[in-house]
DNA sequence: ACCTGAACACCGTTCAAGT
DNA sequence: ACCTGAACACCGTTCAAGT
């Protein structure tokens, strides 16, 4: 006789991302995931393959979070040097409020770990989108390029404590984004 | 009767940048450290603490190496603007030459395990002395911070696979070099 | 159809016993 | 003083047995 479901991928994908934002990538554990849920470890295995891919799905759902807040930021940017700055203070800001998953999102993790390119090209397209406007058609890729190498570096850095020499780390991130934004400019 | 001492730090330092860049930062067991050194594992709690303080040596290790590599690019670099682009060239080439290494530097790893202060100052300071040339004491360290913040997310992202969308990746990189040297000018 | 205990092959780490 | 086997408390994953 079938016995019902106890839980979903939904609610595995879910119990996941606060774990991993309570205890890290490293208590984020399948016997950690199944205890959330309600099941024993054993039991994952009906909906996702692995830790890999529950990894993947995590790491999707963030992307999908992220994509979210960029597109209402460059919504309400106004014009392209405005936007441009108000994605960047979204974006550090979605960083700094969820370090874990944003630490997810780019961790040296197996290929089969990495959010899906779907996900990636949804979190990336208003960026594109405004881009394209600053720094004309030719550029667009290169600027992007350039806008989130820095952007992504200077976070993530942020988070890895990197920054020990003193001063003002506020004021390192707005003397950037006033920098690039210029000289991106078509 | 005392036995003789069958391996060093230094032994175990350098095996295990091998291993690490071979296999990856999870081949890099105890076990795996220990069998290179001729040893059992048991035995490498005689010279490390555990694996966090010997991820901290190979880090610093590391980041003396890419000290030596900044130092001889700003040297040969000549005036600020050139000498800027030589140490991103060779920063680049570090990060691509040595993956697996140049992300333990800024891997997600217990503070304990982090790079100590005074090598990741010998790693910086040409780029502070040469960017303090370039854009002017007064924001010379928000310069640092904007184009280590880019470099370090450029190769990362690079690393990563993070680029997805085509186009060349050199010409990006060329580009960004162009565009931060020009606006951080005095 | 789903869930589980038991088992397997790994980890890092500790420690008493050997030399 | 150093080295070791054995043990401990964990992992992720598999699978036969239960319902």
């Amino acid at each position: 006789m079938p016995t019902p479901s106890r839980t979903s991928v939904a609610e595995i994908v879910a119990a996941s991302r606060s774990i991993l934002e309570a205890e890290g990538l490293d208590g984020l554990t399948m016997q950690r995931v199944a205890q959330a849920v309600g099941v024993r470890s054993p039991s994952l295995y009906k909906r996702v393959s692995g830790r890999t891919e529950l990894l993947r799905l995590i790491a999707n759902d963030i992307a999908d979070e992220l994509a979210v807040t960029l597109d209402a930021a460059a919504a309400a940017g106004g014009r392209p040097r405005a936007a441009i700055a108000a994605m960047a203070a979204a974006y550090r800001a979605f960083a700094l409020s969820h370090p874990e998953a944003y630490g997810l999102l780019f961790a040296r993790l197996p290929e089969a770990a990495r959010v899906d390119e779907t996900h990636n090209l949804r979190a990336s397209a208003a960026l594109l989108r405004t881009v394209s406007e600053l720094a004309g058609p030719d550029h667009a890729l290169e600027a992007a390029r350039t806008l989130v190498a820095w952007a992504h570096g200077f976070v993530s850095m942020e988070l890895a404590g990197a920054f020990r020499l003193g001063g003002e780390v506020d004021r390192a991130f707005a003397y950037g984004v006033d920098r690039l934004g210029r000289s991106l400019e078509a």
